[in-house]
DNA sequence: TAATGTAGACAAGCAGCTTGACTATATCGA
DNA sequence: TCGATATAGTCAAGCTGCTTGTCTACATTA
């Protein structure tokens, strides 16, 4: 049968949750409980260069003062340091620390189960078409949608 | 090249989140800017048989309370009703309005027009591909991720 | 008909985010 | 050089959507 858009939609949705509540569900069996997915968007903003609360905010599309209390959070649960910016005196550099890298570490290979068992239930060539379109449509942009 | 399962992750995350998004600013310039999302999947359960907020709040994953909450706004923006259940004196049957009816549709052909997009972007034969593999995997369950 | 279960309302509280105001540092132009 | 403007981060207050806990009215069952 032929799905309709918006049977597309809605699986496509549910998909994502799936995806989110996965790994989720994996991070917390796996020691890291004091994370929520936010913080997996963090961590994959804070492997890049020189970052700062500033540039964590507009990765994340929220304002630099929630950017600033998830970082206190984190650096509070032993995720990331602050360091003295040697550039600029009035900015901090946000620094993951080896229990940072772990739970970023974690968290892709949750992702890779999650995906992995939705590869298990396609043909190779059908899950590679697949992959494919999803990078071909996704923009960047918003990870986060706004409920 | 070939995607990493992480990619898919993200690129999965980045679809839905523009899914999500395109609806809502559709909805908004179409006259219905006072609702959410998770409106949308009110809407979805509303459609069925015998809603009450009981059973809306077991669809959308929340406590009661959430939902009566809920409830009270679409009744007081003029999407639902509220009818006394003749089998059952402590429930309300949910019903929707004209409005509500009309803002269903309204995010079935924003949804509609979303996915028209990513389909224009690929041939025909891997849209469905796409469509089919995004089926097979997407499980019934919480529409909305946890985050 | 009494005991238990259930739908919904009321109240209080919490978490994550927002806006607004402020300090300290940086940058740029006269 | 130094005053004007911009920027990184913090502090404080408030809002919203959700939670837990409690209660009433009605339903169900022994």
């Amino acid at each position: 049968m032929t799905a309709t858009d918006w049977q597309t939609a809605s699986a496509t949705l549910h998909i994502a949750a799936q995806l989110v509540d996965g790994i989720q569900t994996r991070l917390s069996t796996r020691g890291f409980a004091d994370v929520r997915p936010v913080h997996g968007f963090a961590f994959a903003a804070l492997a890049g260069e020189r970052t700062t609360a500033k540039s964590l905010a507009a990765a994340l599309g929220v304002t630099k003062q929630a950017a600033a209390q998830l970082v206190v959070h984190l650096v509070r649960c032993g995720y990331v340091t602050r360091e003295s910016d040697p550039r600029d005196g009035r900015a901090q550099l946000l620094v993951l620390t080896a229990r940072g890298r772990a739970c970023t570490a974690a968290a892709e290979q949750a992702a890779a189960e999650v995906v992995g068992e939705w590869r298990s239930q396609t043909t190779p060539s059908t899950f590679a078409t697949f992959t494919q379109v999803v990078g071909t449509i996704a923009k960047p942009g918003r990870l986060r949608p706004t409920w």
